[in-house]
DNA sequence: TGGTTCTTTTGATCTGGGTCAAAGCCCGGT
DNA sequence: ACCGGGCTTTGACCCAGATCAAAAGAACCA
């Protein structure tokens, strides 16, 4: 399950291609890597679990290619997603011996993994990893905060439009095309993750997002090729109008 | 709004009476008060707003006595709970502006409040300081999580129990006594505030309070006075069995 | 090329929790 | 003691989304 990231995969830092969101601006994880030889990659196949929830967490990481989820899971089955981790975002719980949640590969993915025990005492050594790090931490924090909004007061169909407006929004790098307004990409995500993404069913999903193509808010093109004609009315279907909040 | 506390309030550090839950072990805050002139104290009426979302957010503080949620508010007035703050519990978003949520004292609260441009230098300075709010920042993400299963998959009774478990745990200063398992405790929140952290209305709120009574998971004097007579039944309508997670 | 399995769509029906409405309750003021 | 205004409870009704069921695509393999 370790193994040596094949050499035309794309580098983690430096003359990258891919785009660091937070640790690694200009390049910090490049620092890390010079330290060591306590960097390692690992890759997992779509579908399979990295981490069981109560797992011995002794690495931390972060996505180098593909998409992985944070899932808790009742006994009965019922789940929530509670991360998404797209590349350059983060994995792991410095200070915690045990993962609070599974972490599951939702395509193949690449992780850049370091050993925790070095990286936490390094992190005592190099402050501004260390405050790159909170500040990622604080960035998922409100991500987190927002979501709870999402999940505790929209309908299903502002819930739909909000998942698709963050998806457009965030990640640039699923983004193939944003012309004159219009943006297209394809859903990283199934159904069913969108669901559990958003405390619906499938077939809740299912049907507000043939009604969101119904209404020309989105077009598809097969099931998972989405076009947004129009980002404005997307929003406006999410329910945040896009308001900075003025003292009243 | 700027005001010196009173001589015989709780001192934050060293010999007080408060409990920290992060910052502050032995004790940070300490270090921080030694340095400055730049802390203060602030004082709000219950009901009062410390920071509207959008605000200027000049400092950053926690709180030493008192209780104050943070709520994520759309345009038509639907509102959710993002965040509860009790004694010790941190606010402000270093790295950020402006805030990204409403800060709301829902009892009269006393603030120790720093300004926020010397802290984040000092961050700079006292890495053990920026590992510090790390941590706490971590276990505030870890919260909002557990948080978002329950808004996403539970029922209105399993979170009407789960909150009452979580206040019941979390919340030792308001603990009143622990006698063979019996906890006692006033609860901290209206029926709308409940309602308004569960993403749920304020009668069903009402409602599943009546029936977790009625069926006699909980004892009720008045409307806030809970007497908890068995933690582990309680536990099993929030659907969170203790369950530790085996690797399978 | 046909079968197998997984994902997605669509329909029919049911129900938990929302909405609307009306009392109680409690506390503080006069 | 009475009154007024917040909270809280309770009831009646309704609807958004869950559940159950079936079928249509899509992808994969033999």
């Amino acid at each position: 399950m370790t193994l040596e990231l094949p050499t035309d995969a794309p580098r983690h830092c430096g003359d990258c291609q891919i785009r660091h969101r937070a640790v690694c601006s200009r390049c910090n994880v490049d620092e890390l890597m010079q330290l060591d030889q306590i960097k390692y990659y690992r890759s997992f196949e779509a579908g399979q679990t990295v981490l069981w929830s109560g797992d011995q967490m002794d690495f931390v990481g972060s996505v180098v290619t593909g998409i992985a989820t944070l899932t808790q899971t009742m006994e009965d089955g019922r789940t929530q997603m509670v991360g998404l981790l797209l590349p350059s975002d983060f994995v792991g719980r410095p200070g915690r011996e045990t993962a609070p949640y599974d972490v599951v590969a939702t395509t193949d993915i690449v992780m850049c993994c370091f050993r925790k025990k070095p990286f936490e005492a390094m992190m005592a050594d190099t402050p501004h990893i260390a405050q790159r790090l909170l500040q990622m931490t604080l960035d998922e924090l409100d991500a987190a905060r927002e979501w709870m909004l999402v999940l505790g007061r929209k309908t299903a169909r502002e819930k739909i439009a909000s998942l698709l407006s963050i998806i457009a929004r965030r990640d640039a790098t699923l983004r193939l095309a944003s012309l004159e307004g219009q943006i297209v990409f394809d859903l990283p995500l199934t159904r069913e993750a969108m669901a559990d993404y958003l405390g619906l069913t499938l077939e809740t999903v299912s049907r507000q997002i043939s009604a969101l193509k119904r209404d020309g808010i989105i077009l598809l093109e097969g099931k998972r090729h989405v076009t947004i004609p129009d980002m404005e009315r997307l929003m406006n279907e999410a329910g945040d109008d896009a308001d900075g909040g003025m003292v009243s």
